[in-house]
DNA sequence: CATGAATGAGCCTTCATTCAT
DNA sequence: TATGAATGAAGGCTCATTCAT
């Protein structure tokens, strides 16, 4: 715990402040161990290989940010709607992209869950927290009778925590002439809409 | 002019093949050219370098799938309503992608969007066909009333693309586990009865 | 003597405007064929290798300067002085270098001539002309009584032609910071009263 | 510390002493290694890259022979004229390039100063240790009044490097036929002999 | 005479990983 | 715990030369 827990710790946050500027390709161990002020052989004490330390990064990652997405919807007014808290929730996740994380770390976790080579299940699962949080709203609004679409609500959160992933992506790949949130409330207007009435 | 062209033919083939199995930074030029019988010197005369390679390659690609994308179009009745237009092309994306494209070349055309190296305009730019495509059959459904939202056609364009791009994102990251086609209608049509009634 | 001698000329014409421009090194067979609008195999008819072509080019180059300075020696009323002889033949050199040639050309020479890889003894020889010339002048000085120094002509010519070289090198690698026409006539004024007096 | 060290220094003698046999260019990092018995990422530790350790030999070499100069000098005893003084100058030169240096790798540092490639500012300057050693003797020659030239000691020194730069290359490129000291000796007399009475 | 496709050794450089200390 | 020297496979690319047509 002692000692060496705390070289790990700077090793990962070097590694994550790289990775934050940087493609994983672009930063090498070398880049990391040197930034760190260690040497290349104690590295390889803490991680089994440099992929390792790509996956563990990505785990932390997407952990942080939900529960940023969960706090965010606990603050708001017990009287609200379904639709308004869908809409809030959207454009606190659009400000969160915007100015928390940023186009390019974005483009590395979309890129890095193509990739075979990492075991990102922690990251695209359907278990994820981002998950619950909408299928909470969703529920929530087809009890009141705000939506009366037929569809099952876990099919309903499906639906839409994909759109909300093509805005992302397409917000990724057009960055910077992309206004992400402008779009994404557009764009989930329209879904609301679609299940407002029994399809 | 024979023999060159048919060499070159050949490493474009072998590249094709071999980008359809493994990412683009683990097929090397000494992978080509040995899987292609040739020298490494011959790669060269043919291709100024591996990302000019990889750039024709992509390229390629796009084109072969929107033209086929418009020929289904072509086949369908006259009196069709948008509805069902935009739904059959639906099917038909899921299908091409499912069966000729695969998850896996598709996860190298989302992955090089993301990448800046490649000019990439030709594949990701709103003129691509695909846009085209979606545009008119919208434009139809708006005239004849069919649909009455307020949203103009391209914005609309916009939305329904977007959504299709995220549709093939999630199935790339989940696949096996994502039936595309089953989801991509569902999807749409939720989409299509959020635009139904004026909004 | 019909197509063919016209193809070799073409091939040679080529390479030595590419040669005059850039570097041996970086004028490749490749540069030069295609510049010529022939085939590569065409160029190993007519010359046995790269190397090949650059002696001949070399060889071609320094008789043609030296009939030029010849000519020039020529022109000169027959009443002046060897000194005077001398300076005039200095000055046209200096002016052939900075003008004709180019310090870039000249480059070349004087490495090529610190390579082993090419028989450069038509350029360095003692009998290339312009030593004849040297010592033509040098010779009509002493008979003259103008130059009273005790040392044979041959060794005069030596040494002035290896002076004429030094100023030619400085030039070339001090350039564009060296006047090379008034360090010569500089120079070659010490040279002169150096053997004017028996020493 | 200690092994790399070595490790550092074995790769660089053992590339001086290619560097004194073969060409530049000839003498590739495969060929460094190898000799020297060490893997190619060894070498690019220490050196970052080939042309970088060219670099650091030519600096390191003009910065042996201007010591060994001046340490001559150092050595002559007071009461010595001007003209003795850089007699004995020049045979000194002339030895340590005939025995010490050796024609081969002289040629070498003259090749790479008509290059443009490397920053050779350290040789070539007007500020290398051998102009002040020769400006220091003209210097005191002229103050003596042995030298009764009416031309700045600056203007002179240069011609009169401008001559040893002269001769060294005469002698590169005739080498073996060509006795440097010798004919050094005999130039330098001219020129002396040059300078003695007012012009 | 001429072509141009094909060769392949060679070049410089990178970087994840190992291991003796 | 930590070091850092050493590795070596791999990468993309160049170019003088050959040879079947």
């Amino acid at each position: 715990m002692r000692k060496g827990e705390k070289t790990k710790q700077k090793l990962f946050e070097t590694a994550e402040e790289l990775f934050s500027r940087f493609d994983f390709s672009d930063v090498t161990v070398d880049t990391i161990v040197e930034a760190a002020g260690v040497s290349k052989g104690t590295f390889y004490i803490y991680f089994e290989s440099k992929d390792a330390l790509i996956a563990t990064f990505l785990s932390d990652y997407v952990d942080r940010v939900d529960a940023d997405y969960k706090a965010h919807l606990d603050t708001l007014p017990s009287g609200i709607t379904a639709t308004d808290m869908l809409l809030s929730l959207i454009a606190k996740i659009a400000d969160v992209l915007t100015d928390a994380i940023g186009y390019y770390r974005m483009s590395i976790v979309y890129k890095i869950q193509l990739t075979e080579s990492f075991n990102m299940d922690a990251v695209k699962g359907y278990n994820r927290k981002l998950y619950q949080i909408f299928s909470d709203v969703l529920g929530q609004g087809i009890e009141r009778g705000e939506f009366k679409t037929k569809l099952p609500v876990d099919t309903l959160t499906k639906h839409f925590v994909m759109a909300l992933r093509g805005l992302s992506y397409e917000w990724c790949i057009r960055y910077p002439d992309f206004e992400l949130k402008e779009h994404a409330l557009a764009h989930f207007l329209i879904l609301l809409n679609g299940i407002r009435e029994a399809s």
